[in-house]
DNA sequence: TACATTACTAACCGATTAGTCATTAGCCTC
DNA sequence: GAGGCTAATGACTAATCGGTTAGTAATGTA
């Protein structure tokens, strides 16, 4: 308090302009998801974000024409730039469809949904109604690309006689399902602590996940650890895709 | 427009005031039901639940001392009041534990998630961080009767050897993924339509139950329809619960 | 040091909206 | 039908926030 009345000196060193053009972007960008993540995008103030920055709002509309396309800008940023590597991966990928699946959702959940990209998917599922161009954009940006991800390693299981002959489209839904529920829970409901038992992620994944195979898979249990509840024991190391 | 431009009488007659004390509330309740469902919490403004209840925002507040005592007004008059007769329902059941699992599911869905009221729950999950005080108050109202009473569905089945001896307080959580699920998606996502297929509620719920008894019943499938995936096949007259 | 360029800022504008309050008028009683 | 109680009104306030712009100052060049 006094450092502030008394220190014109370190106020203005703390002040001082900067001129970083190139940095001014990016640090906007991660500004913007924290506080988008943290606050949705009807929540997060244009000026918060350029503060957290360190710029003032100015500058954010300097770089960002308007608050709708810095959210774009984000999602790119943090999403779509994805989805190449992960096609390709599949495409590389050469055991029993089950792993691949298991590999799938373990990878989303250590490199999406345990992440801050995740909050994005939960906020888009918050605003879609309100802001309608979002969400199109969203949908096709990740949406889409996302769907057609699973879709194709169901199918691939289906072609190799590894999954009975299920309806290759609907069932991505139940795919789609347990991690959609554990970005819900782990962004709004689940992080007020409540009379609710805690929820382990990792444990409730590999749960759903053999759940579901033991629902599709062709043969008795051939790809199954066979135990589908752990549901309670920690799961350490998983470190996929 | 001629009328609205020439008949003031009839204008006259459409704004006449009226004395309705009893009614007010319950009018009230119910454009902020539709709005608060339609925009969200903080999307909805008062002045338009006024209107749409067809007095002015002054009533409004006459009735409701703020915007989040309406909304707590909402949420117990649409959901909270029903639970003393869910449980009541469980009680008398007296079925298989399988059959009581399935009413449950399908009777949420007939009574909550094709219903006005699942989208506060949405509106809840998306508005939650932005209103901790409003959290709370679902979570008590809401969140935590709910898991209750599939908790004790649960332990039912294993209590009477229906089940295996799951963890029942974490598989409370492989219940809840596809209902929360199915009320995301009906409310945000889905509600655009984009490249991915249509999802037909009651397959999907028809198929997650299915599947999950699967995974938790304990004799290899007597209580099952024994076919995890319809998925694509219209199921009709669901009369839960 | 003088000057030009432009990244950056801060004050400002207009639109929106929760909540208030002095005033108005519907309804009941006598 | 007169008079009083109070339900109902709508203009008003105060605060918020996205976006604009006139002006400031950091940097490179000569």
């Amino acid at each position: 308090m006094l450092a502030k009345l008394f220190c014109p000196a370190e106020k203005a060193a703390a002040q001082k302009r900067e001129r970083r053009k190139d940095a001014r972007p990016g640090e906007l960008l991660a500004a913007a998801l924290d506080l988008f993540v943290e606050k949705g995008f009807a929540g997060t103030r244009a000026e918060e974000v350029a503060q957290r920055a360190g710029v003032s709002k100015g500058t954010l509309f300097l770089y960002f024409s308007s608050k709708e396309e810095l959210f774009k800008a984000v999602v790119r940023n943090s999403i779509s730039d994805r989805f190449p590597k992960w096609t390709a991966e599949l495409d590389a990928f050469s055991g029993s469809t089950a792993d691949m699946l298991r590999k799938c959702m373990f990878g989303w959940w250590t490199g999406v949904g345990d992440t801050k990209a995740s909050g994005i998917s939960k906020l888009m599922m918050s605003e879609a109604r309100n802001f309608p161009e979002l969400s199109s954009f969203y949908r096709q940006e990740v949406i889409d690309p996302g769907n057609e991800l699973i879709r194709r390693i169901l199918q691939r299981g289906v072609d190799r006689g590894e999954f009975r002959a299920i309806d290759v489209n609907h069932t991505v839904y139940a795919v789609l399902a347990p991690m959609l529920f554990l970005t819900i829970w782990k962004h709004s409901l689940g992080a007020s602590t409540g009379n609710a038992p805690e929820l382990v992620p990792e444990d409730f994944l590999a749960a759903q996940v053999d759940i579901i195979l033991n629902g599709i898979c062709n043969t008795g249990s051939p790809a199954l650890s066979h135990a589908p509840t752990p549901l309670h024991t920690k799961n350490t190391g998983n470190a996929g895709l």
